[in-house]
DNA sequence: ATTATCTATAGATCTATAGATAATGC
DNA sequence: ATTATCTATAGATCTATAGATAATGC
């Protein structure tokens, strides 16, 4: 059946997404990858030709998030909207941040996914800026910006036994938003 | 030879170190780190019980850095310190950030390098802002700063091929400190 | 006939250890 | 005697494939 083999096709990679993100490419195996689908190692390798292939497939193009209705959307709306793309991908995210530099063919899906994908952020930062940024700026920005956003998700996620004080989870985006606009100098913004 | 033993003891750690942080823990291999120091494999297990336990080995608890001379260091001069930390100690940074989800022995160790240590961003903050942080909201401002200047750090060591514009590597601790202080809005220090 | 799967296994690692050997210090 | 090392290899993976089998659609 044409739906079947989809169907199967779509759980390695979901299936495969979760494991690699949680034991990285070495650390999951392709046996354990099979068990966690219900198949057979050798139906993986009817699917893809290689593990990597399956490494590759499950990092997919993340859909931009459409930021509410908003056509001028300001700092706390790009945030907000940043770190949910980050959080329902955190998977993919993990991926891309820890192994990008093992694999080359990640390094262009990094930079898609990190960067060129969110022209609201590039926008606002040359909205919000006094001066023009820089492509460069502009990477450093998105990159430090996302990647601290990813950090705190991360670290949130994993270390609930390490980090006894908690804050409320509503709050850290307003944060995170509060600081991108403002820095630690921590001006309200309206 | 007294000497001999604490010098192999030391050179395994430290190409282990080179090798962990290029190609993680289940990456690296035991048979490379052999070669790369010079000894047979069986030597590593002469000072170490096991591949982990060199790993673990690798993560030395990172002098904070003196910030030159002034008692009442601006942000400025905090960013300087945090990105030489973390560009002088870019290895040990990428196996932090990378594996302390896998290990929970590193875990530990990622709050004492990423958080603890540096007293005095921590106290910048509570100066600089209108209000008093919450132990989690500076965590989380600290772990979010350093993330974005490990994955700033490492993205230009890694990345030269594909991020065909540069800007020039002295401003980055200009800028990210510039933004640390004012956010996008861009407000001038002085 | 074709598609999707399975069992079984080849071949290549990779960690860790057993036992031997050479070099120091008493 | 002790310390630091080596050679050789056991035992446990892990990726990928060869060849067989069951289930669909014509």
């Amino acid at each position: 059946m044409m739906g079947a083999k989809s169907d199967t096709k779509k759980k390695i990679i979901e299936k495969a997404r979760k494991l690699f993100a949680e034991r990285g490419f070495n650390g999951a195996t392709t046996a354990e990858i099979a068990r966690h689908v219900g198949v057979s190692e050798a139906a993986l390798y009817k699917h893809f030709k290689s593990k990597k292939e399956i490494f590759l497939a499950c990092i997919t193009p993340s859909v931009v998030v459409n930021i509410k209705n908003n056509e001028d959307p300001d700092v706390h709306d790009i945030i907000q909207a940043r770190m949910e793309l980050v959080r329902s991908n955190l998977d993919s995210f993990n991926i891309l941040f820890r192994e990008y530099p093992y694999h080359p063919e990640l390094a262009k899906m990094f930079l898609d996914q990190v960067y060129t994908q969110d022209k609201h952020m590039k926008h606002l930062m040359k909205k919000v800026s006094n001066e023009k940024l820089t492509p460069a700026q502009s990477l450093m920005y998105e990159i430090g910006i996302t990647s601290a956003i990813w950090a705190i998700l991360n670290f949130e996620k994993v270390q609930e036994q390490v980090l006894l004080e908690k804050m409320p989870l509503g709050n850290v985006a307003d944060e995170i938003a509060k600081f991108v606009l403002s820095g630690v100098s921590g001006k309200k913004e309206n």
